[in-house]
DNA sequence: AGCACA
């Protein structure tokens, strides 16, 4: 049985998983500046980020053996990093360029989702509707007036708080328990520039909907304010906070 | 909040 690290549940892995990581941090300023830290406890073999929604503020740390791993977490657990303390983790699977040197590599699969891509859509498309029991094709439309007809969620809120400046992830409030990511994909997708979509499991009734810019999350914003999935829940949009 | 393989 693999050997446990008692902090994190997690088994000991080449890989370190940091998060908790400023997000205001450049990816490549990132990048360089774990290296700097890391280099310490052994020789790097990759370190990897990315800036989609689901995967900022983190980062992955590959070292040549794990035992730099394990000392880079004791030692670095808690380090303040761009003004936040870095939370480090195992990463809970192999590294792939791990895999490669160890010979287990065996390459994922991705073009295989593209083949099944137009009815993997259609699927998404009619569960939507019934789940909806309208035709998107009336309502979501680029451009076109979503089921704003009654009151948009502005008037309610006659002293809204200071919203957070225009940025390209959207935050969606008001959503019905019953939604599920790909319903607000098959919505959100719609807007050029979609990337991805994003619920919390712990709480219910949000979600977080990012575009490649902020011109585009704008659009989305105004094209889907107050769409309602069931008729007593209108959606409220706003730009998420940074 | 969030575990990838640009």
């Amino acid at each position: 049985m693999a050997e446990m690290s008692v902090s994190s549940e997690v088994p000991v892995n080449n890989t370190i998983y940091i998060n908790n990581i400023n997000e205001k941090v450049k990816l490549d300023e990132l990048k360089t500046s774990l290296k700097a830290i890391f280099s310490q406890f052994g020789h790097i073999l990759e370190i990897l980020a990315f800036k989609t929604l689901k995967h900022k503020g983190q980062a992955w740390v590959v070292f040549e053996d794990a035992s730099a791993a394990s000392r880079a977490i004791q030692k670095m657990q808690n380090f303040p990093f761009h003004d936040k303390p870095m939370r480090i983790q195992y990463a809970r699977t192999k590294s792939d360029i791990i895999a490669k040197k160890d010979g287990t590599f065996v390459p994922r699969e991705k073009k295989k989702r593209h083949e099944e891509k137009g009815k993997k859509r259609k699927e998404q498309h009619d569960a939507l509707q019934a789940a909806m029991g309208l035709n998107l094709a009336y309502n979501g439309a680029y451009g076109a007036t979503p089921q704003l007809s009654q009151i948009p969620y502005m008037a309610k809120s006659a002293v809204p708080e200071a919203p957070a400046p225009p940025n390209s992830i959207l935050f969606i409030q008001n959503l019905p328990h019953q939604t599920t990511p790909m319903m607000l994909q098959m919505l959100f997708c719609q807007y050029p520039g979609f990337k991805e979509v994003r619920m919390v499991e712990a709480k219910p009734g949000i979600a977080f909907v990012e575009y490649e810019n902020e011109a585009q999350s704008t659009q989305s914003m105004m094209g889907l304010q107050g769409f309602k999935i069931v008729p007593e829940n209108p959606m409220s949009i706003t730009y998420a906070k940074k």
